[in-house]
DNA sequence: AAAAATTTTTAAGCTTACTTAAAAATTAAT
DNA sequence: ATTAATTTTTAAGTAAGCTTAAAAATTTTT
C-alpha cells in the first residue's frame, strides 16, 4: 500500500485511540495538511479496499483491516524512534520526521529485527506504547493529560503526544521528558494553566502544552 | 526529488561507471522493470530539470547536477548495506532490498550520523566504496571482473556487484565473500567460464556470474 | 424553526509515472 | 546497399493523489 494511504489510514487511528470522535474527512485532511476534498476521495477509495467503512457526511470508521494496516505502520514508527534514540544523539523532532519517513519502507522483517536488538521495548522515547508484531498494544494506560492533574501532587511523565517542533524544544529545555518527575502547584482558571516544578526549576504551561503531556500518579 | 527520478538518475550513473556506455533510455528502463517509453518520457522530464543531457536516440548523460543526486543516493544506499550488515543478521540480499527503499527517505543527516557510527567507513559489505557527504570517492579502484583474471593467480575479492537474489545466495554458499582469497585455475573458452579454488573447494562459474564478481590481484 | 455559518461532497482539472500500440529512426544482416 | 530486425520515439490513455470552485448537506446560531 502507498504511503498515501497507510497515513491516511493512521491518522484515523490516532484521531480515534485517545481524542474524541473526530475522524470525519475534514479532520483527516486537515492533520495530513490536504484538502477535505482529497480526503473525501480518499475515503471512497479506501473504503472499496475494505479499509474503513464512509457514509456520506458521517466519521470514519477503521475496518480490522484497516486498524491492522495502522499498528503496523505505529509499530513500525515508534520502532525507529526508539531505535534512532538508541543509536543517534539526535533530537526528539528530528527523530520524529525521520520515522515519519522510514515508516513507510520498512519491512516487516526489518521492524522484527530492530524490536529483537532493542530488546523489545514496550515504549518509544516519547512513551508511546509499541504495538507488538501481531498488532497488539499489551501495556495498559492509566495515564491523563497534564491539564486534568490534581495540585500538591507529584507525577510521572507518561507520555509526550506531538509532532510540534517548538513544543519538543521546549520540553527539551525544560527537562520534560518521559518517565521524569513533576510536582503540580497549582491549576489556573479551570485548568487552562498548570503551575508545576521540574528539576526544581518552577514553569507555567498554558493548555496548548499540558493537554499534549500525559502523566501517572506516583501512588 | 521523488524516488522515480532518484532511481532513474542512480540506473544512469551505475549503467555509465564501470560498465560500457548502455545508458540509452531503453537500457535504463530494462534496469528499472519499465517501458522504453516511459524512459523516453523521464529522459525529457529530467533533462528539462538539468540532470541529464537528452538528445535523440543518444545515449544518456548525467550533468554535474544528477551526477550529484546520484552519489548522494548511492552514499546513502551503501551506508544502510553497511549499517544493516553490522547491526542485524541479515543476508545481502535482503539488507540490499532494505537499502534500496531506505535511501530514498534518509536525510543528509541521518546518513551523516551512520557514517559516523561506523567510524566513515570506504566500503559497503559488498566492496563499493561509499562516496563522502560531498559526493567524492577517494579511494582509487584497480579491480576488475574474475572473467579476466589470469589462471594460476590468487586474487581478493574486492565486489559483489549484483542485485539478483540467486548470485548472493550462490555466493554466500560457496563462501564467495568480500574479502575473500581465491585462486583461479582455468579460464575456458574465451573466459565464458572460470575454475576458481575457494577455501579448498573448487568451482566452475560461468561468465553471467564472473562478471558481477570483481577481484585484486595479491600482487 | 428559519437563517446563517460551516462542513462535506461533487465536479472538473492537474501532475507524476506509468501503460500499450503504432510510427520513425537506428542498427544489424545479407 | 538494401532489407530485415531492433530500438526509440510519439501518441493516446490510465490510476493515484492531489487542487480549486461550486453545490449540497449538516450544524450552529438566533
Amino acid at each position: 500500500m502507498s504511503t498515501a494511504t497507510e497515513n491516511f489510514v493512521k491518522a484515523i487511528y490516532n484521531n480515534n485511540s485517545h481524542d474524541a470522535h473526530n475522524t470525519k474527512p475534514g479532520n483527516i485532511a486537515k492533520k495530513l495538511g490536504i484538502s477535505s476534498a482529497a480526503a473525501t476521495d480518499m475515503a471512497k477509495k479506501l473504503a472499496a479496499k475494505d479499509l474503513l467503512n464512509y457514509q456520506k457526511y458521517q466519521e470514519l470508521q477503521l475496518t480490522e483491516k484497516g486498524r491492522k494496516m495502522a499498528m503496523n505502520i505505529i509499530r513500525k514508527h515508534r520502532l525507529w524512534e526508539a531505535f534512532l534514540f538508541k543509536m543517534f544523539d539526535m533530537s526528539l523532532h528530528d527523530i520524529h520526521k525521520e520515522a515519519e519517513l522510514l515508516e513507510h519502507q520498512t519491512s516487516d522483517l526489518l521492524a522484527n529485527k530492530m524490536s529483537e536488538y532493542l530488546g523489545h521495548p514496550k515504549f518509544d522515547p516519547h512513551g508511546d506504547p509499541i504495538p507488538n508484531a501481531h498488532g497488539e498494544i499489551t501495556t495498559t494506560d492509566t495515564s491523563f493529560p497534564l491539564s486534568q492533574a490534581a495540585a500538591g501532587n507529584t507525577y510521572i511523565i507518561s507520555r509526550l503526544t506531538s509532532d510540534d517542533k517548538e513544543f519538543f524544544e521546549f520540553c527539551a529545555q525544560h527537562k520534560l521528558k518521559y518517565g521524569h518527575e513533576i510536582k503540580v502547584s497549582k491549576q489556573f482558571k479551570n485548568n487552562k494553566m498548570t503551575e508545576l516544578s521540574v528539576h526544581n526549576n518552577t514553569i507555567l504551561l498554558n493548555e496548548d502544552f499540558t493537554t499534549l503531556i500525559y502523566v501517572n500518579s506516583t501512588k
